[in-house]
DNA sequence: TACGTGACCAAGC
DNA sequence: AGCTTGGCCACGT
């Protein structure tokens, strides 16, 4: 059946562009905790298909990707002011370091 | 075809 | 306590 294993045009993008759509509302993910999901031995191209992506999906909740810290890595040209916008627009709280409660907003700890 | 780059993560200095 | 290095992988030129 399948052709392969999951992208379908070449891109693991698309698959981890996938992960990320599926994150619930109000919840944030981390670059890691999406790169397990997708099978990626490594966060790194989960950073980089955002960078690309961001304004090219508007389906993808790109806003509630943040790092390990909980804080955004995004640059103010990425949207970062945005993002937090975003968040806060969900109900997700930031502390006085700009960071999410990772163990309240966890992807996996809420669900 | 090869090199450089990237919104990461972990460890070392 | 903060910066640098290495590692992983895929994409762009």
């Amino acid at each position: 059946m399948n052709f392969s294993d999951e992208e379908s045009g070449g891109g693991i993008f698309e698959t981890i562009l996938e992960v990320v759509r599926t994150i619930p509302y109000g919840y944030v993910a981390t670059y890691g905790q999406i790169a397990e999901k997708v099978g990626t031995p490594n966060a790194r191209l989960v950073g980089y298909a955002l960078s690309r992506v961001n304004s090219r999906y508007d389906d993808l909740p790109w806003h509630r990707v943040i790092n390990r810290l909980g804080k955004i890595s995004a640059r103010p040209s990425d949207g970062m002011y945005l993002q937090k916008e975003m968040l806060i627009s969900e109900g997700v709280k930031f502390d006085s370091e700009g960071r999410v409660d990772l163990e309240k907003y966890g992807w996996c700890v809420g669900l």
